[in-house]
DNA sequence: GCGTGATATCGTTAATCGACGATAGACGAT
DNA sequence: ATCGTCTATCGTCGATTAACGATATCACGC
C-alpha cells in the first residue's frame, strides 16, 4: 500500500485536500452518495466556474469522480482513494 | 474534537503536509525524538534556507516543535496535533 | 572579546494558486 | 431545431509559494 511513492501520494492528496473550500466540499460528498454541481454552487459563496475548477482539483488527485451523466453530472468520492490517504497520514 | 473550524483546521493542516519535501522531513522526525536541522539539510538535495522554511511551515502548523536550546535546535513532531490532524481527516 | 558552527530571516525570482467573468459544449424539453 | 440549464474551459489578475544566496542572530568554546 505504501511504496516509494508514498511521500508523493500522500503530498498530492494532501495538497488538494490543502484548500477550505475543498474540505469542504469532501465533506458535502462524503454525506450523500452523489451531489450536482449546482447543489455545491448553492451552498458556498462562491462562483460557479471557481467550484468547477476545485472540483477538477478534487478529481485530478483521484478523491472525487463525476458519473459522465450528460451535463448533470453527479459527483462522489471515490472511497479506495480517500482511505488510502487515511493509511498514508497514518502510517506516519 | 471537531468544532466549527474543523474545515479550517483540517484543510491548514493539509496545507502544510501539502508538498513532498514536508513530508519526508515528517517521516524522518516521526522515526525520532529529535532532530536537528543539519541532519536534516543533509539527507535532501536542498539548500539549508530552504529547508528552515519548510521547517518553519510545519511549525506554524503546529505540527512540528522546536526545542529551543540554542544554536542547536532540536525539531520534533507534536504528537497531539499529528493526532489531531488524523482524527479530522478520518472523520470525513 | 572573537571566531565558529547552527538556524533564522531577508530579498529576489519564477512558478503556481485562487478567484472571477466570459464563453463554449452537452443534454433534455419544448 | 432552438431554447434553457448545467458544467467545463479559457484568459486574466493579484496573491501566494518555492527556491536560492546573502546576511543576520544566537550560543558555545577559546
Amino acid at each position: 500500500m505504501d511504496g516509494p511513492r508514498a511521500d508523493a501520494d500522500l503530498a498530492a492528496f494532501a495538497k488538494a485536500v490543502g484548500h477550505p473550500v475543498r474540505t469542504r466540499i469532501l465533506r458535502m460528498l462524503a454525506r450523500k452518495d452523489a451531489h450536482m454541481c449546482s447543489h455545491i454552487v448553492d451552498e458556498l459563496p462562491l462562483a460557479q466556474s471557481t467550484v468547477s475548477e476545485h472540483l477538477r482539483i478534487l478529481r485530478n488527485a483521484g478523491l472525487v469522480k463525476a458519473n459522465e451523466k450528460g451535463p448533470r453530472v453527479g459527483y462522489c468520492i471515490v472511497p479506495s482513494a480517500l482511505k488510502r490517504f487515511k493509511v498514508l497520514l497514518n502510517g506516519v
